[in-house]
DNA sequence: TGAAACTAGATATGAAGTATAACTATTATT
DNA sequence: AATAATAGTTATACTTCATATCTAGTTTCA
């Protein structure tokens, strides 16, 4: 019910405030919201982010092979396999034999897998432009010139 | 196919420009850099992200209740408990009985507490400038307006 | 040539984060 | 008083992410 009736162990209203300074803080929790949302609308596709991201890669680079798959999208080996397990038991993707390197998998995208991730694609692209809300493309451009910084950051001193 | 012997199964670089066009696939890989950099500063204060950010929140609002701590960190509640668990016993915070409600704790930091989350936000300040490697306060202040707009934006509409 | 080193992909496993159900003890409602 | 609701906790399970190791195949070079 609730006047605010002030007692001396308890806090009326939490302050954010000395968090607030640290874009991290900030990234985290967008990124929280912005996941939740991709997620929502890849489930109908039967898709994740990191299916989603490995199938456009397939579609893209067709022909490339598991450890540059993984490289790519900065992912351990061990757990790309897992995930292009399932977009080749959705028929989504092929592993196909190399033949000048018997060891390795040529991946490629079938022709549903390209036509899901187009599809999929466009929905991402519209739910994207909708929760940036009319965001301007300067602004947009700033906003991946600035993440591409900090990305590529882990040294520090370029300027 | 006249330029170097392209091989049908092979690939020699790979793309990822259909993501790049994606806000959420900058910030996802930003994001990564930026937290094993701060877990990275943060190790030697003996924290990690959420540990520091509940921290400083208690500091921040001494005498909140778990319940508002876990809301406003958007973490489970059950997951704070071993998060306080842990703050506890490195003597930096305190569960202090309410004595109108003996089923809730009051949260307090001590003063090892408040000592050492003034010392790590330094580091982290310190820390997060370099990673945006001198970025202006304009741009900074942008992404973090873009941000807020993200996290705000599950219903699209903007303020 | 052939042994050693290396690579591609797969398997097994463990750590960490995150979510849900249910328990206890208290408090609020009727 | 009986019932419902709440604060914190426990137990548990699921997902993500990392490492070590295995196999099969390839490369190196003495």
């Amino acid at each position: 019910m609730g006047a605010p009736l002030v007692k001396a162990t308890e806090v009326d209203s939490v302050s954010d405030a000395a968090l607030r300074g640290f874009i991290g803080y900030h990234m985290k929790r967008a990124m929280a919201v912005l996941q939740a949302d991709l997620n929502r609308v890849l489930k109908p596709f039967g898709l994740r982010m990191v299916t989603y991201s490995a199938l456009v890669m397939v579609v893209e680079n067709p022909g490339l092979r598991q450890a540059q798959l993984a490289d790519a999208l900065a992912i351990e080996r061990p757990n790309l396999v897992v995930i292009l397990d399932e977009l080749e038991e959705a028929g989504l993707i092929t592993r196909d034999k190399v033949p000048t390197d018997r060891r390795a998998y040529a991946l490629n995208p079938t022709l549903k897998g390209r036509k899901l991730a187009e599809r999929a694609t466009a929905a991402n692209r519209a739910d994207e432009a909708r929760l940036l809300g009319g965001m301007d493309d300067a602004t947009r451009d700033l906003v991946i010139a600035a993440m591409n910084r900090i990305e590529g950051g882990q040294g520090g001193a370029q300027t």
